[in-house]
RNA sequence: GUGGCCGUAGCUCAGCUUGGUAGAGCUCCAGUUUGUGGAACUGGCUGUCGCGGGUUCAAAUCCCGUCGGUCACCCCA
């Protein structure tokens, strides 16, 4: 039986590999002080649907359980960390700048970069309206990249403005109530044909196309940027940029490969009135998340994944089972203090068991022998460079830690 | 959800056009005579040829369905 479509299976490898993400995630997010928090993977589905209605019913993992309650495994942390914040702000001192690493879930068809679960890391600051804000997470985003060795030549953060764009449609004469639809075909401009858009936007076309295509930061934007110092060069205004989520209100940014191969890496921006909106409670607020799926392919493609070993630090060989009780209790002695240990379970040929402990990726091989034994020594062979030296007992863990 | 392509040992794939009931490389396991690995050599294990049905004396090979994968659309975390 397999896994279910769109579901992995994380063998030891692929594990070691998560765990190295999730790590620098986690590490990135602590030097700009923020904090981890989680939440139910199960959630009630109307905590889902009063943000973005109805059809998105059909995008999400629902049922109803036992107790007949309609529920959903989450497809976005937001809203949960909305209900979270909204019931406990007064807790916390603002800004509050929290972070998560959740497994996210949707019912869709599964294609490359996008399965029905995958991790994201989600980072969120409540409390502050300022662009500095803004600015501080696109640079905990732009950072988070750098730690896993991508460079500017490998990514761009395209940021935008849904308010500039409000304030531009609304110039135009374009009604409130068009003004979604104006935006989301601007959304669709890069995929679809130029006659397509012009006829979706009707009698402005060309003048939106332009505001669209028009490269030059507006004004929160050029604060934002500026706030960003250097950094500021990994990113480019775009105004294409709007991101699908209704519930976005100010700057709007996505990362994408700069060969533009993959789906977008990250996607945030500003959000201040969800928090009303679920909580009741008024708080501007902004986030932003990243998946460990495309993630996870740019660094495969360039090459940028470190090798993974499983910390081994010495394999027992031991020549003469006469001594396995007294390499077994090194090995707990060793084991004890903190050094990780493997050993062959079972007697086998020492050509075997240096081979298997050269498989293993131990740093050492100790091998355990009569001769040496006797006079209080064992021999330690450094497998990499193939050296070998007898040390007194009573040193190995010092010379193995 | 719609459409194109694909589905053969743990992995990568050949065989399918012109039906005669399965192969290679890698991996894994064992050995190359008994206290030193990553190489080489030798040997070995593994498949209901995704699943179900149909055509046929005979199907991995042809036909239909189904499930799974993949790409595009839809949608976007």
């Amino acid at each position: 039986m397999n896994a279910l479509p769109g579901f992995r299976d994380f063998y030891p490898d692929t594990l070691a590999l998560r765990r190295y993400i999730f790590g620098q995630w986690r590490e990135v997010a602590r030097r700009y002080g923020f904090r981890e928090y989680d939440g139910p993977p199960l959630e009630p589905l109307d905590l889902f649907t009063q943000k973005s209605g109805d059809e998105i019913v059909g995008q999400l993992f629902n049922f109803v359980d036992k107790g007949d309650r309609a529920v959903a495994l989450r497809p976005e942390m937001t809203p949960t960390l909305a209900r979270m914040v909204g019931a406990h702000h007064r807790d916390y001192k603002k800004p509050i700048k929290w972070f998560a690493v959740p497994q996210l879930f949707r019912y869709e068809k599964q294609q490359r970069g996008r399965l029905r679960e995958h991790f994201q890391f989600n980072a969120d600051i409540i409390g502050e309206s300022d662009v500095a804000a803004d600015a501080e997470l696109i640079a905990l985003a732009i950072d988070t990249l750098r730690s896993f060795g991508l460079k500017q030549e490998d990514f761009v953060v395209r940021v935008s403005d849904r308010r500039a764009w409000q304030r531009y449609l609304a110039l135009l004469g374009i009604p409130d109530d068009q003004q979604y639809t104006a935006i989301q075909a601007v959304d669709k401009m890069e995929r679809e044909p130029l006659e397509k858009t012009r006829e979706k936007l009707g009698a402005k076309a060309d003048e939106i196309i332009a505001f669209a295509n028009d490269k030059s930061p507006k004004d929160e934007l050029k604060q934002m940027l500026a706030s960003l110092g250097d950094l500021a060069a990994f990113c480019e205004v775009d105004f294409k940029i709007v991101r699908g989520l209704a519930y976005y209100t100010g700057i709007v940014w996505e990362i994408h490969d700069r060969k533009g191969e993959l789906r977008a890496i990250a996607g945030g921006g500003r959000y201040d009135n969800l928090l009303k909106l679920v909580s009741g409670v008024d708080l501007p607020a902004l986030g932003f998340g990243m998946g460990d799926v495309v993630l996870g392919e740019l660094l495969k493609e360039r090459g940028l994944l470190p090798k993974l070993d499983h910390g081994l630090d010495c394999y027992l060989v031991i020549a003469d089972e006469s001594l396995r009780a007294a390499a077994l209790k090194l090995a707990h002695d060793l084991r004890d203090a903190g050094i990780a240990v493997e050993y062959a379970l079972t007697p086998a040929k020492v050509g075997k068991q240096f081979q298997a402990a050269g498989n293993s990726g131990a740093r050492y091989a100790v091998t355990i022998g009569p001769e040496e034994w006797n006079a209080g020594e064992v021999k330690l062979k450094d497998l990499a460079a193939g050296k070998e030296e007898r040390v007194k007992v009573s040193e190995l863990k010092e010379k193995i830690s």
